[in-house]
DNA sequence: ACGATAGACC
C-alpha cells in the first residue's frame, strides 16, 4: 500500500501528532492539495510554477502527483508535450498511467508515429498497457492511416484481454473505416454483443468514407429500428451527406425534421452539411434561406454555398458569396476556388473565370492543381473557345489527366469541331483507360457530323476491345422511397404502365411541335428501333414513373449518373409545359430547372 | 481518462 519512500516525508512541515490517523493520511492531503494547484492551472506559466512547488515540497515522487503534471500538461489547450515529455522522463518507473496520456497528448498533436513510438517504449519497459490504452492507440492507426500496425495493435489487445471492450471494439471499426476496410469493420461491428450509439456512429462513418451511400442510410435505417435512436451528430452528417449523393430530398428533409425536433442548436457543421443537402438535392432557395441566417460561417460554409449555386447555374451569385467571403477575411483555400471556376464555367462567364484564376495564383498564393486546370479547359470549351483551351492544356506545368482530355472532348461534341475532336480522343484513348462512355462521345460527335464510316469505326473499336457501356440511371425519390430506372429496363414492377404513360406523354408533345432528336443514338440501325431506344432513356421513364405517382403541381427531382443528352432535354422542357410541371434533374455535372417550357441552364451544358 | 462529423475538375 505504501509506495512512497519514507525518507521524503522529512519535508513535511505538519507535525505528526496533529494528525491522529498518521503520516499516510498527511500525504493524502498534500496530494490533494497539489493536484487541486495543477488544476488550477489556466496557463502554461501557472503551470511551471506548480510544478516548481511540487518540486520544492517534494511531492513529485507521489506517483499519483507526477501522474497529473503529466496528464494536465500533455491533454490542455495550453498544455506542451515538450514539457510533458520532460515530466514523464523525470518519473521514475512510470506507469500505465502516465503512458497513456503522453501517448494521447502525442495524438491530439497528430504527432501519430510518435504515439506508436512511446507505445513500443511501453512495451519495452514492461509496462502492462491498459483498456485506455488501445482506443487511443487505434485513433492513432485511423489517423495516420497504418492498417499494419492497426492489425498488429488488434492483435495485441486481443491477447490481453480487451477484445470485449466495448471502446476498444468501437475504435477498431473506426480504424478500420479510416483504412478502408469495410469488411473488417462490418466483421468487428458484428461480433459485439454489446452496442452503444458510438458502434453505429462508426459503422456508419466507415461505410460514408467509401461512397457506400446506399448503405448508410440502410444501416442507419436498422440502428433506428433497435431502438438506438439517440441523435448523434456525427451521425446525421454522415446520413445527411447520404442524401447529398443520392439526390434523396425528402429523406435529407425528414432528417433535417428530426434535428430540429431534437436538438437547441446545430454545430456548424451539421449546418453546413444540411445547406449542402439542400442545395445540392435542388433546393437551393431553402438551403441558400439558411446560409444567410447562420450565426457563424466558416470557410467550408461558405464553400458548399458558392458550389451549390455554382451547380445551379448561378454564377453571378456564386461570385457575391465567395466575394462577402473575403470581406470577413476568411482565406480561401483550392478548394474554395474550384466552385468559383465551376461557378463561371457553367455560367459562361469566361472573363471572370480566367480573372479568378489569375487572382487565386497572385492574390491567394494558391499553386493550381489539375482540378483547377480542368475548371479553365471547360470554362473555355464550354464557351465555344477550342483552340485556346487546347492551347490551355499544352502549356500547363503538369501532365494533362483523362478528365481533362475528355473535357476537351465534350466541348467539341457540343460544338461540333471534329477536327479538334479528333486531336482531343487521340490524347484520351492514348490513356488506355478502355472507357466506354469516351467512345461513345465520339461515335455520337461523328453521329451527329454524318461521318458514319467513323461511326462504324468507333462502334467496331468498341466490340474488339470489348467495351461495354455502363447503363445510364435516373433515380428519383416518390414518399420518401428511392427509385432507379435505367434505360430500358422493363423488369420493374409496374413497367407497363410506365411505357404505357411514355406513349401518351410522346404523342402529346408532338402535339406541341416535339420531335425526337435520334441523330445521337448509337445502336440499332433502323429509324423506329432507335426512336424506341431514345423513348425509353432512364430519365423518360423516371419523368413518366414520377407523373403517374405524385400529385398534380408537385414539383419531380431526379438525379442522374451521367449528363443529360440533348433529346432528353428538350423533351423536359415540353413535359414542363404540357404537364404544368417544374422538373428539376441533377445531372453528373450541375442542376436543370425546367419550367414553363424552359430550363434554367439557358441551353448551356 | 475512451468513439467522432463538412466542401472539389468529366
Amino acid at each position: 500500500m505504501i509506495i512512497r519512500t519514507s525518507v521524503h516525508q522529512t519535508h513535511f512541515l505538519i507535525p505528526q501528532e496533529d494528525h491522529p490517523q498518521g503520516p499516510e493520511s498527511n500525504f493524502r492531503l498534500r496530494e490533494q492539495v497539489c493536484v487541486s494547484l495543477i488544476k488550477q492551472c489556466k496557463n502554461l506559466e501557472e503551470f511551471k510554477q506548480a510544478h516548481a512547488q511540487i518540486l520544492k515540497f517534494g511531492m513529485f515522487w507521489s506517483s499519483f502527483c507526477a501522474n497529473n503534471l503529466v496528464a494536465t500538461c500533455a491533454l490542455s489547450d495550453w498544455g506542451s508535450m515538450d514539457y510533458a515529455s520532460s515530466i514523464f522522463q523525470q518519473i521514475n518507473e512510470p506507469g500505465s498511467f502516465a503512458f497513456n496520456h503522453m501517448i494521447r497528448g502525442h495524438v491530439k498533436d497528430m504527432n501519430l508515429e510518435e504515439a506508436l513510438l512511446m507505445y513500443d517504449e511501453m512495451l519495452e519497459l514492461g509496462v502492462e498497457p491498459d483498456n485506455f490504452t488501445y482506443p487511443t492507440l487505434l485513433k492513432a492507426c485511423a489517423n495516420l492511416p497504418a492498417l499494419e500496425e492497426g492489425m498488429q495493435i488488434h492483435g495485441h489487445s486481443f491477447k490481453l484481454g480487451f477484445e470485449d471492450d466495448v471502446f476498444v471494439q468501437n475504435s477498431l471499426i473506426n480504424m478500420y473505416g479510416k483504412c478502408g476496410e469495410i469488411g473488417l469493420s462490418c466483421a468487428v461491428f458484428e461480433k459485439m454483443e454489446q452496442r452503444t450509439v458510438a458502434s453505429w456512429s462508426a459503422l456508419i462513418a466507415a461505410h460514408a468514407n467509401l461512397g457506400l451511400w446506399c448503405e448508410c442510410l440502410e444501416i442507419f435505417g436498422e440502428m433506428s429500428r433497435e431502438g438506438c435512436w439517440r441523435v448523434e451528430e456525427s451521425v446525421l452528417v454522415n446520413v445527411l451527406s447520404a442524401c447529398t449523393h443520392l439526390g434523396a430530398l425528402d429523406l435529407g428533409r425528414c432528417t433535417q425534421g428530426s434535428l430540429i425536433r431534437n436538438m437547441s442548436g446545430l454545430n456548424v457543421i451539421l449546418e453546413t452539411t444540411l445547406i449542402d443537402m439542400l442545395a445540392k438535392c435542388g433546393s437551393l432557395d431553402k438551403g441558400l434561406f439558411l446560409f444567410q441566417r447562420m450565426a457563424k460561417k466558416n470557410k467550408m460554409s461558405y464553400s458548399v454555398m458558392i458550389s451549390g449555386l455554382a451547380m445551379h447555374g448561378h454564377g453571378r451569385e456564386a461570385l457575391k458569396v465567395f466575394s462577402e467571403m473575403l470581406e470577413q477575411r476568411l482565406e480561401p483555400d483550392d478548394v474554395v476556388y474550384v466552385g468559383v471556376l465551376i461557378a463561371c464555367s457553367h455560367a459562361g462567364l469566361v472573363e471572370e473565370g480566367l480573372q479568378c484564376f489569375e487572382r487565386m495564383k497572385s492574390e491567394h498564393g494558391i499553386v493550381p492543381t489539375v482540378q483547377h486546370y480542368g475548371c479553365i479547359v471547360d470554362l473555355l470549351g464550354r464557351a465555344g473557345k477550342l483552340n485556346e483551351a487546347y492551347e490551355f492544356i499544352k502549356n500547363m506545368p503538369m501532365e494533362p489527366n483523362d478528365i481533362l482530355w475528355r473535357t476537351l472532348l465534350s466541348a467539341c461534341k457540343v460544338h461540333q469541331n471534329v477536327e479538334m475532336g479528333k486531336i482531343a480522343a487521340r490524347e484520351l484513348f492514348s490513356l488506355n483507360l478502355n472507357n466506354a462512355s469516351d467512345y461513345v462521345v465520339m461515335s455520337n460527335m461523328y453521329a451527329q457530323a454524318q461521318m458514319w464510316h467513323e461511326v462504324a469505326k468507333i462502334r467496331k473499336e468498341m466490340v474488339s476491345k470489348g467495351l461495354t457501356q455502363i447503363p445510364g440511371f435516373s433515380l428519383v425519390e416518390v414518399k420518401r422511397k428511392v427509385y432507379k430506372f435505367v434505360s430500358q429496363d422493363k423488369s420493374y414492377p409496374q413497367c407497363q404502365g410506365i411505357y404505357e404513360m411514355i406513349h401518351q406523354m410522346e404523342w402529346q408533345l408532338r402535339f406541341e411541335g416535339y420531335s425526337p432528336d435520334t441523330s445521337q443514338v448509337l445502336l440499332g440501325v433502323d429509324e423506329e428501333e432507335r426512336r424506341q431506344r431514345l423513348s425509353s432513356h432512364s430519365q423518360k421513364l423516371a419523368i413518366a414513373f414520377s407523373l403517374i405517382h405524385t400529385s398534380q403541381g408537385s414539383r419531380v427531382r431526379i438525379v442522374k449518373n451521367i449528363r443529360m443528352c440533348s433529346d432528353c432535354h428538350t423533351y423536359t422542357k415540353f413535359i414542363s409545359t404540357v404537364y404544368e410541371r417544374e422538373i428539376i434533374v441533377r445531372d453528373r455535372n450541375r442542376f436543370h430547372r425546367f419550367k414553363d417550357g424552359s430550363c434554367s441552364c439557358r441551353d448551356y451544358w
